[in-house]
DNA sequence: ATGCTAACCTGCGCGC
DNA sequence: TGCGCGCAGGTTAGCA
């Protein structure tokens, strides 16, 4: 479900409810999601929620005590609501602001995250994500350098958080078909200026994407309930059989590790 | 170091 | 209708 702008929509559907408010409980009514969800999470009751970021597809909110630490997983999303209402099947944790105002995380799977961290940005699990792919930092030098001697697809290693985090199965088949790129192109393979092209590729993706208010196909909804509208835009990603919108040959449906790729066999090289 | 695999968990759509 | 199967937006741990 959710990738990097399937995260940043839900960031900025739920920051202007929950900022510079105190969180009054966070409870938590199954522990067990990826890991369990620990008790030094209560460090932020009392405390003023004074920011919140994403990195890669991670939530950061950020009080005086420390961090919450967010994850979405492959089937979470973000609720806010104005009053109590009777939580649902999947509803695992409500955090309560002192208005009332409450955000809820409901996940089927399981696959989300709730940690806390003092040092968010040195949480093992932060700590080697790679260069935003929005920011500077992501560019074809370094790119280019990570991907040196690379045997893996170009698919699997633009899918590695610690190469670039965000970009997930969807946005990995859209991103290089709009760069022209097989995705099973060995990375290490790739030209200079063909990983500029991608580099691009990711960023413009992303970025439509997130204008969109992300891609829904099943259980991904904005923190107000809406979907997002990317999937209408989405050139090969489910598309199996289907002919190319470039070039009318069939969309190549393929598993790389053990999840679905899709791509124009005519138009990706 | 690098790369592959299984594993975590629930729901849904499809074919029979 | 109901059942079994395959598949789904993520990521880590463990092993070769």
């Amino acid at each position: 479900m959710p990738e990097l702008p399937e995260v940043e929509t839900t960031c900025r559907g739920i920051s202007p409810y929950l900022i510079k408010k105190n969180i009054q409980k966070i409870e938590v009514r199954n522990h067990q999601l990826r890991w369990p969800v620990p008790t030094t999470v209560n460090k932020c009751i009392n405390q003023q929620l004074t920011d919140i970021q994403r990195r890669g597809k991670y939530i950061i909110m950020e009080c005086e005590a420390g961090s919450l630490i967010w994850h979405l997983g492959m089937s979470g999303h973000m609720r806010i609501l104005n009053k109590e209402k009777t939580p649902n099947k999947h509803d695992h944790v409500d955090m309560i602001m002192n208005d009332q105002t409450i955000l809820r995380l409901n996940d089927p799977r399981k696959f989300g995250a709730l940690l806390f961290a003092k040092e968010p940005k040195l949480h093992p699990l932060l700590a080697n994500l790679g260069p935003e792919p929005l920011s500077e930092q992501f560019n074809t030098a370094y790119l280019y350098q990570r991907l040196t001697n690379k045997q893996q697809s170009i698919k699997q290693a633009i899918m590695d958080s610690h190469i670039v985090p965000g970009v997930g199965n969807i946005y990995a088949s859209e991103s290089l078909f709009r760069s022209k790129i097989n995705p099973k192109t060995k990375a290490g393979r790739l030209s200079k200026i063909r990983v500029s092209i991608l580099v691009e590729s990711v960023k413009s993706t992303l970025k439509l994407a997130i204008e969109a208010g992300g891609t829904s196909l099943r259980d991904f909804s904005q923190a107000d309930g809406k979907p997002g509208y990317f999937k209408q835009q989405l050139m090969v990603y489910g598309r199996k059989d289907q002919q190319c919108y470039q070039c009318n040959q069939q969309i190549k449906h393929i598993i790389q590790g053990q999840r679905a790729t899709y791509y124009c066999p005519k138009c990706q090289t």
